[in-house]
DNA sequence: CATGGATACAACCATATGGTTGTATCCGAG
DNA sequence: CTCGGATACAACCATATGGTTGTATCCATG
């Protein structure tokens, strides 16, 4: 599934990029678009090189975005981006939940034949 | 973050188990408990062991499970699994609205200054 | 316009993932 | 108890990921 929008973007990517905490994190971090690279690879472990991976693959996910200000380059979370994986996940949600909805009596039943 | 549960899960494990079209579609498919991994295999292109790899991707991730029936052994979706995955992302989402929400004004703000 | 701080990128390594084929086990049906 | 269908697992391959270090580029500042 492909959701439009500004750039085009992909559930998997999404997902894939949300599976990591250090990548969770920078999102959150991001959220003020405040910091530069440096600035958020201060908050982690590991190399700088490491985390402008990390942002990386933010980007290319459409979570989040650089602009440049002044001397550097501000890391930004694509709020509408979000708002967008929001609602795919909503999407997921309510095509499990509708398939879910109409198999609870099914499953009852078939819970009550087992007891 | 561990959300506690039947088998404690993991979100990391959650979400990249959902970054995978063939693994959404196989919790689709396993909501109503009615086939097994050979049916399950039927449905793509890949081989029949490919399956069962995603299959126990989607298992380790809790997302769902395996229970003998007859001959078989049929996968069904772990609805709770599915709500606490549900939830977390609410979790997230929450998080994220809450810091959006607070920073609005700054935005609108500084988006003016811009124009 | 030169310097240096910030960013980008390349090469490299270890491990994970997604796929294959082939073989082994398990267990209900007959 | 044997047979065969369903499942499991192992070995293998290609590619992706997550990390490292090192080098190159970029550009605002002084």
């Amino acid at each position: 599934m492909v959701v439009s929008m500004d750039t085009t973007f992909n559930v998997d990517h999404v997902f894939a990029a949300l599976a990591d905490a250090t990548r969770r994190d920078i999102v959150l971090r991001a959220l003020d678009g405040s910091e530069g690279v440096v600035e958020l690879a201060g908050h982690f472990q590991m190399s700088f090189a490491a985390v402008q991976k990390h942002v990386a693959v933010l980007e290319r996910a459409g979570l989040i975005s650089k602009e440049r200000s002044g001397r550097r380059k501000v890391v930004r979370t694509n709020m509408e981006a979000l708002r967008l994986a929001r609602g795919l996940l909503d999407e997921y949600e309510s095509l499990w939940r509708g398939r879910i909805d109409r198999m609870t009596d099914l499953i009852t039943l078939s819970k009550e034949t087992e007891a």
